[in-house]
DNA sequence: GAACGTTTCAAACGATTGTATGAATTCTTC
DNA sequence: GAAGAATTCATACAATCGTTTGAAACGTTC
């Protein structure tokens, strides 16, 4: 485990495991110099305030994963030709590249998870706007295929449904490894999103 | 708006606002007691500590909700007789009363619902045990309730469907009012339940 | 109304917070 | 290798944090 990035990156990583395990406030500016082995000021340095870090945190993770929805949203209706693509396929491209980043991520990857609840609760001006230029332009695409999708659910609905969808994968990222009883059967992180893309689609196809 | 309650309800009271509007963190003692027009002492005196209040006043919320869910499942299973009762009743059973509590806290309801958000995401030990106490005999109703409504579905496909809904449930509560575009049509409090039972249950059937 | 337990009060405690400063160091460019 | 920019460093700052204290005020009971 040799770390021999920038200080700029460290801090980076080891903030964002640290958001993660204790939330944003419970972490100080020491918790963070003091884990990345920088000095103090580091921090103020390179990133301004705390709460530009924490939005630096955010976004670094943030804008690849949109991006990825983007992408994935594209070669869907690629591949569909001129027909619309599957419904289970919309919804994939929504919800595989936010389990994907959250892997990458430290702690074996709920530490993304965990932020981004956090950031959703209780969000700064940074995170705020940040959230909303980043899923703003998303929203609509994903509103436009499933509207295609689904000719016969009104827009109104859609949106409802994809906000009751978008809690659930979250939730699921949040609570991954948490209150889960011993009798569940394990499985792996593929079969659980395809279940949860089952649930989904099954929500959305709901007469 | 008088205020004639003791000392220690309304602390509760503004707590559970200021809870639900800035985080747990970000409200201090200070703020409380100002906005309670009480002596700074109060919440160590009546509480103990800061942790031991958050416990409270997360506490005098999900006691009576978990009750009032145990209470309409029971409900639901007499009118039903020796048969099951239908999906969409258990999942109303566990979706109204969280939503029904909502209303009666402050803020429109709304704080409750962050206050929740928050208490998953970040919580005390305090607050963990209190939630492990309240969750787990009731999710066991409920696994057993909706095992009986859904004969071939595998008890671990409940409890991650459960999990879906668990999630999609307190998003929807978290972010009622926010990101909701101007094209959405307006839809009251009882429809947008009705629209997450029907995607829930939906979702349960899904093959 | 005296004695009691309960509650409220003003004041202070030590610890920790995020940030700022100016000197020391390292890195880059010529 | 000297000049200048970029970064790191130890230290200090003011503010705020949760908690404690001991006296004052209150309510109750005999």
């Amino acid at each position: 485990m040799t770390e021999p990035i920038d200080t700029k990156s460290r801090i980076l990583d080891i903030a964002e495991e640290l958001f993660g395990e204790r939330g944003l406030d419970r972490v100080s500016i020491r918790d963070i110099t003091d884990g990345a082995k920088v000095n103090l000021a580091a921090i103020n340095y390179h990133f301004g305030s705390k709460d530009d870090l924490v939005a630096a945190v955010f976004e670094r993770r943030v804008v690849p994963v949109n991006e990825a929805r983007l992408a994935a949203l594209d070669a869907a209706e690629k591949s569909a030709g001129n027909k619309s693509p599957k419904l289970e396929a919309i919804l994939a491209a929504f919800i595989r590249p936010a389990l994907q980043c959250s892997l990458k991520s430290p702690k074996g990857g709920t530490a993304f998870s965990k932020l981004f609840g956090r950031c959703l609760s209780e969000p700064s001006p940074q995170v705020e706007a940040l959230l909303k230029k980043q899923f703003e332009p998303l929203m609509e695409r994903m509103d436009a295929a499933l509207m295609k999708a689904l000719p016969n659910l009104s827009r109104t609905d859609i949106f409802w449904r994809m906000k009751f969808t978008f809690g659930a994968l979250h939730h699921w990222l949040l609570t991954r490894e948490k209150f889960v009883p011993a009798w569940v059967e394990a499985t792996d992180l593929e079969e659980q999103t395809q279940k949860l893309i089952t649930y989904a689609a099954a929500g959305f196809r709901a007469a």
